[in-house]
DNA sequence: TCTGGGGTCCTAGGACCC
DNA sequence: TCTGGGGTCCTAGGACCC
């Protein structure tokens, strides 16, 4: 089942579909260690500092040996680590390795869904694309992966389900193939938890109902999880039992984002209304350059604040038409302020939101505004994409507006 | 010193319409 | 005089993922 020999595998013996998940291991923190030559060997942590209240985004494996891991407080991670090398990332860098990445992916098959940055499914079926083994086009992606200087773990199936958990039973540079037919024997004795979808409050639903392992949750009822967890429930007992059947969406069916938003956390809590006001104008800029740099202008606005750990309250309002303009729905966001606060409460994060993109607009080159248009004041609109302009040529900190100085750390 | 930021999807209640 | 039930949209919150 788990494939630790190195026996080659005859593409004729693979029955169905053969899935593969491929996951970049330690991503950010490993661009940073093929970037600074002399970060090697040494424990890096890419994330937020423990001064701002962040988190660790990756930790290199040398890191993880002292017990720091993704999502962990900053300030945590240093006390277990001290000697640690800190960096916020180069995201932008991240990108470019990643597109280099997919383009190994693509260069195999057609079918590659990325799921995120670091994630890609993959379908190399016998027969479909090539009559090539699976196994061997997996070792050639993770030597090419290789040779850019970084390393990847690849988790190959029937299923996506079973691709996912596979990728993560052996990190780093691992290949766990499941062959077909041994899916439920691979699945049973897993924790539900192993499975992606399942999370803490699922996790904890299950083992009120006696559902420990994944063998378990597969010989559940349909209906009596369907109950239970919703319309997900009967989804979850399929893909525990190794029979989903979802495909790997098309390279070219890449989706319309549904969403943009921005949000800090503060360094300390905000407390007064100017404060707040400048916080949602400084988050609203961001959320606008965002907007405009993907050509998505957005009907629905959103306010987010969250008070403490465990309380986030979020209002919206609907724009009268869709804006990309920080100058347009700004004023709206604070307008929301009021529903959600009140004076002196401390805040710790502030997002601004936009969604409802619907169908886009061709960009209007036009010097008259059409009729039902009563946007915002054209000057300011202009200023927007000049400060845009200022910003592609010269850094993001070339410029900021007076009133948020104040808040724009380091 | 005390858990980030970017998203997606689902649910539940209320308003409204027919 | 009194009012069912279904569909749809809106809103807020929560779970989850990387």
């Amino acid at each position: 089942m788990e494939e630790r020999s190195e026996q080659p595998f005859d593409a004729a013996a693979w029955h169905g579909p053969a899935i593969g998940l491929l996951d970049l291991d330690a991503f950010f923190a490993s661009v940073e260690m093929l970037d600074h030559p002399d970060w090697r060997g040494k424990p890096v942590i890419v994330g937020g500092s423990p001064e701002e209240r962040g988190v660790v985004s990756t930790a290199s494996y040398e890191a993880r040996r002292y017990g720091v891991h993704s999502a962990m407080p900053s300030f945590q991670a240093q006390r277990l680590c001290p000697q640690a090398i800190w960096t916020h990332g180069h995201f932008d860098r991240y990108r470019e390795v990643s597109r280099e990445v997919m383009s190994f992916l693509s260069d195999e098959t057609p079918r590659v869904q990325q799921m995120s940055i670091d994630e890609a499914f993959f379908d190399v079926t016998p027969g479909r694309w090539s009559r090539e083994s699976p196994v061997a086009i997996c070792r050639r992606i993770q030597a090419r992966v290789f040779e850019l200087g970084i390393t990847c773990s690849i988790g190959l199936g029937t299923s996506k389900t079973v691709a996912k958990i596979a990728s993560e039973r052996q990190k780093p540079r691992g290949l766990t193939v499941v062959t077909p037919g041994t899916e439920a024997e691979f699945l049973s004795p897993l924790p539900v938890s192993a499975m992606s979808g399942i999370g803490p409050a699922t996790e904890k639903r299950l083992e009120a109902m006696g559902v420990r392992t994944l063998g378990q949750l597969a010989k559940q009822d349909g209906e009596r999880m369907e109950r239970a967890l919703g319309s997900f429930g009967p989804t979850l007992v399929l893909r525990a039992a190794g029979l989903e059947r979802s495909s790997v969406a098309m390279l070219s069916d890449a989706e319309e984002p549904k969403s943009v938003s921005n949000e800090r956390t503060f360094p300390r809590d905000l407390t007064t209304r100017q404060e707040l006001a400048a916080a949602i104008g400084h988050v609203s800029e961001l959320t606008g350059r965002r907007l405009r740099k993907r050509g998505l202008r957005g009907s629905l606005v959103t306010l987010k604040l969250k008070f403490d750990r465990q309380h986030t309250h979020t209002a919206q309002r609907r724009l009268p038409s869709p804006s990309d303009d920080e100058h347009e729905f700004g004023p709206v966001a604070l307008s929301l302020l009021d529903g959600l606060w009140r004076e002196g409460t401390p805040v710790r994060l502030v997002g601004v939101g936009l969604s409802d993109f619907g169908p886009q607009r061709p960009t209007q080159l036009t010097l008259f505004a059409s009729g039902d248009e009563k946007g915002a004041d054209p000057s300011l609109r202009r200023l927007s994409s000049v400060t845009d302009e200022v910003r592609r040529k010269f850094g993001d900190d070339a410029l900021g507006y007076g009133r948020d100085l104040r808040l724009r750390g380091r």
